[in-house]
DNA sequence: TGTAAACCGTAC
DNA sequence: GACGTACGGTTTACAC
């Protein structure tokens, strides 16, 4: 029979699995994260009984790469200690799994790996490498196989290698050397990445080929090709893994010892694996001394202690009327479950439903199909006949449910005929309250990064693009997997995430009483849309082309000859190269911008830039609102429905899209004509409530400036009193432009902005500026030691937080470039300030949500625009409604100042301001 | 044909 | 480099 022999690269693992897994601790608080995916993992192993095996690792100290590249990894970040303190317990552990471990000096673990690969396969053994690192494809060829357990993903033969990589296993080295790798700091092609590189390989064959063809390759990329193609060679031999090291023993001699069970139970009781400890009593009783072989068959009951990495679920489709009672049994008897629902759109406010999902226990999912409809689709449970079964669940107040984005499925499920209630956790906001600063809260990113999995993607099942099909034309053998691992992946972040909010007081206190009782406070706004008169922006629209024609026609007039009114890069060519004008203003890249500040700085100096100006400011307003507007409004409700996002801004702030209501324009006289098309139906009228001053007033608060309290105390215009003060003269004496400045400081230090920022925004000189900044501070001694203590705070701890204890993590002020760092202190400035009063409305919001369910057939909220709240009510109840708001509002935040609340009423939006 | 980046501009 | 947080329209370049 043929001998199997499995090389564990320990090193890659490590690394993943530390940066994939929560940082987690025992009860000792030693950290455990990366140990417990490893012992995950070599369980695993074990139970494939392989003849020969190792474990791998880095020896310290320089490798013959270092010798050949003194830049080799120089991008690296050292070891985090939290990483360096698991060595050593996995060694012990790993040992007393009984895995031979090897360390070998001079050169990396990979390249002990390759040899021993080449070896044993050349012996006729049959070789598993287990690794995360991609650079290993590079090995595989018959006998050979690559296995990545955290992904799952498995390369055994060219074609899968393909399929990764798009070319052969013996090209991929030459991959390698053509993209380069940014954390080995190995040079390669710059913008040349994973699909250039194989573009190349295909169709030169090798990196030879490459370099031979250089000249041949077109663009920009072709550029970049030739300029390094000196360093190519070194990036081939850097990326190349040894399989000729001189090792003291052979793959033969790599046997699995038994197991130390008795270590392994100290081990696994100290660092708090409770389902290895299980697994460990349940098979040490019977066959101690068994060399792991069968030593774990035993299936893993479902546990919470460990669902981060339990084996891929059992997931069920349900058909059948009788598969249905018997989940919606398990529903009623679960004390708490995961769903989410499969649509054939993603607008919530149009979709079909398509299926539910359901998960119980880690791994224990289902997924019921009602709206399947392709060619050859089997009968499906009848979707009314379904949710009838699911309403007593789902409806139930008391029956906790959680899901990822909740909001969208109970927007579906309303419209299906079904009221959500219970709805208890939501993975998004979860992980939106943990690390608000990161990029992305979707489920896939989630499990990559909470869970260390892979989870299958829309596009896998769907497909993307022109290619893409409804969800309802999914095979639902394909729907099932997917739907289901949505609703397991859910309930399994849940039981990661959930208890690190419950660690913090402040984090709790702002998901459980902000962000989760805010959820179904936004669906009913979202619900409820605005009245958009869609017939004024079209007379708008109209309006505005004509206006815009004229501009066009004078513009062509002006420059002698047509151009693109709407291209910058054309309109820079004109403006800076033929018409010699100054380029005062450069873009980020360096390139001559024809900004507002730069068209305004040359407009005494040409016609043309006036033109544009006008040109550019009709085009904004009728592609983005006049002409988009009426083409958002559902045909259904015949009302505009916006989308709120409540994890999309760092600080807390909501954002809208689809379409963005928190952008309408209002500064200028063309743009507010754009709010009288928001309007209240007959019989109703609109009503606006706005925070006045409301972050400053934080400011106030979080600084305690007696001047600036006593301010805000007094009622008066906060920016005429800040210029008497920085003026020294009596209130009534400052001028328009004093205020305008003294306006422009008290933002402007919102914003964290330094002399150079204000002389641009007042058109002044910087020193002067700075005269003012200094005068300020003078006067309130208070901010600038808030602002010092945050920045301090923030570069210490590395986040900040709001009043209520929302927490915004700040990476780069400890670890980022120069530019990167004073950028965060300018967020770290802004975030409490901005973040308080997020979440002072969003306390607003519930508050009043929760009145007004009871007045709901005669007035609705329907805006928010991060200061203020738009109502709709009819006349007869307008005071009530205001008079109601105005209190709710002022008193959802108790600050040092008061919170002042001013409104309007009107037939429309800007008629209420 | 589709997508991403660059640029610009609207709001608070 | 220089003012925080968003969304989105148009052009442009480029990969598929």
């Amino acid at each position: 029979m043929t001998k199997r022999l499995i090389l564990i690269d320990g090193s890659s693992y490590l690394y993943r699995a530390f940066h994939a897994l929560p940082p987690l601790t025992n009860a000792d608080g030693e950290p455990t994260g990366a140990l417990f995916g490893i012992v995950n993992m070599l369980r695993a192993t074990l139970k494939e009984a392989p003849d020969f095996a190792a474990f791998v690792v880095d020896a310290p100290g320089k490798t013959f790469r270092d010798d050949l590249y003194d830049q080799y990894k120089a991008n690296r970040p050292p070891m985090p200690d939290e990483l360096r303190a698991q060595v050593e317990p996995m060694c012990t552990i790993v040992e007393a799994l009984g895995f031979p471990i090897l360390r070998v000096p001079g050169v990396e673990a990979d390249d002990v790996i390759g040899t021993l690969a080449l070896q044993a396969a050349d012996a006729g053994i049959e070789v598993t490498i287990s690794t995360g690192d991609k650079d290993f494809a590079q090995l595989v060829r018959p006998r050979v196989t690559l296995v990545n357990t955290m992904s799952g993903s498995r390369m055994d033969s060219d074609d899968t290698v393909r399929e990764k990589f798009g070319v052969r296993a013996d090209q991929i080295v030459d991959l390698l050397a053509l993209m380069g790798d940014s954390i080995d700091n190995i040079p390669g092609v710059p913008k040349c990445g994973p699909k250039t590189a194989a573009k190349w390989l295909t169709e030169y064959e090798s990196l030879d080929g490459v370099i031979a063809n250089a000249g041949n390759i077109k663009g920009k990329i072709g550029e970049n090709l030739r300029e390094a193609l000196h360093q190519l060679p070194l990036s081939r031999e850097l990326a190349t893994i040894k399989t000729d090291v001189a090792l003291d023993g052979g793959p033969e001699t790599l046997i699995l010892r038994p197991r130390a069970i008795d270590a392994l139970r100290v081990l696994y009781a100290r660092y708090g694996f409770g389902q290895a400890l299980k697994d460990l009593d349940a098979a040490g009783d019977t066959s101690a001394a068994s060399a792991g072989a069968a030593a774990v068959a035993i299936p893993a009951p479902p546990s919470t202690l460990d669902p981060a990495l339990s084996v891929p679920g059992e997931y069920e489709t349900v058909m059948t009327r009788e598969q249905l009672d018997a989940w919606v049994a398990q529903l009623q008897a679960a004390d708490e479950f995961a769903f989410d629902t499969e649509t054939d759109a993603l607008d919530a406010m149009r979709s079909g439903l398509v299926g539910l999902s359901f998960a119980i226990e880690p791994g224990r999912a289902a997924y019921i199909p009602v709206g399947h409809d392709y060619p050859g689709a089997p009968a499906q449970l009848d979707r009314a006949l379904v949710l009838d079964a699911l309403r007593g669940v789902l409806e139930d107040p008391a029956k906790r449910k959680l899901g990822q984005h909740g909001k969208y499925d109970i927007h579906v499920l309303r419209r299906h005929g079904v009221e959500v209630r219970g709805y208890a956790d939501d993975t998004l906001l979860e992980s939106f309250v943990l690390d608000a600063g990161i990029a992305r809260h979707d489920l896939d990113s989630l499990a990559k990064r909470h869970l260390g999995m892979e989870t299958i993607k829309f596009e896998d099942v769907a497909g993307k693009g022109a290619k893409q099909i409804s969800f309802s034309q999914v095979a639902i053998d394909d729907a099932s997997k997917y739907a289901a691992e949505d609703a397991d992946i859910t309930l399994r972040l849940h039981r990661v995430m959930k208890p690190r909010i419950e660690a913090d007081a402040g984090l709790a206190r702002v998901y459980t009483d902000i962000e989760m009782p805010l959820v179904p406070v936004l669906a009913r706004i979202e619900a409820n849309g605005v009245r958009v008169d869609a017939d004024e922006l079209r007379r708008q629209s109209a309006d505005l082309s004509k206006r815009m024609l004229a501009a066009q026609q004078k513009a062509t007039e002006l420059a002698g000859r047509t151009f693109n009114l709407d291209s910058p890069k054309q309109l820079g060519a004109l403006l800076f190269d033929e018409l010699k004008l100054p380029a005062v203003v450069k873009t980020p890249k360096g390139q001559p911008s024809t900004n507002e500040e730069a068209l305004e700085a040359i407009a005494d100096q040409h016609e043309l830039p006036r033109v544009i100006l006008e040109y550019r400011g009709l085009a904004k307003l009728r592609s983005t609102y006049t002409d988009k507007l009426p083409e958002m409004i559902n045909a259904t409700t015949g009302r505009v429905h916006t989308s709120y996002h409540q994890a999309g801004a760092a600080t807390g702030r909501l954002s809208s899209s689809d379409p963005n209501l928190q952008n309408i324009p209002i500064r200028t006289d063309d743009g507010r004509r754009i709010r009288r098309a928001f309007v209240a139906p007959p019989g109703r009228k609109l009503i606006a409530c706005d925070y006045s001053q409301i972050e400053l007033r934080i400011m106030a608060h979080l600084s305690e400036d007696p001047g600036l309290v006593r301010a805000f105390e007094s009622g008066v215009d906060i920016h005429r009193a800040t210029a008497a003060e920085v003026f020294a003269r009596p209130l009534d004496e400052v001028t328009g432009n004093e205020r305008r400045a003294a306006k422009a400081i008290n933002f402007g230090l919102m914003y964290g902005m330094s002399a150079f920022g204000l002389a641009r925004n007042l058109g002044i000189g910087r020193g002067e500026a700075q005269d003012y900044i200094a005068l300020y501070f003078s006067r309130y001694p208070g901010v600038r030691d808030f602002m010092d203590r945050t920045r301090l705070q923030a570069r210490e701890t590395g986040y900040v937080e709001t009043v209520f204890g929302r927490r915004l993590t700040l990476d780069f002020i400890q670890k980022g470039n120069p530019s990167q760092r004073a950028g965060a202190e300018r967020a770290a400035i802004n975030a409490p300030m901005q973040g308080t009063a997020a979440d002072i409305i969003k306390r607003a919001m519930i508050t009043i949500d929760s009145w007004i369910a009871d007045h709901a057939d005669r007035a609705k909220m329907i805006l928010q625009v991060h200061d203020e709240l738009v109502f709709e009510a009819d006349l007869d109840f307008v005071d009530t409604l205001l008079a109601e708001v105005v209190t709710r509002m002022t008193s959802a935040g108790a600050l040092r100042v008061p919170l002042v609340v001013d409104s309007g009423i009107g037939d429309n939006w800007d008629e209420a301001h």
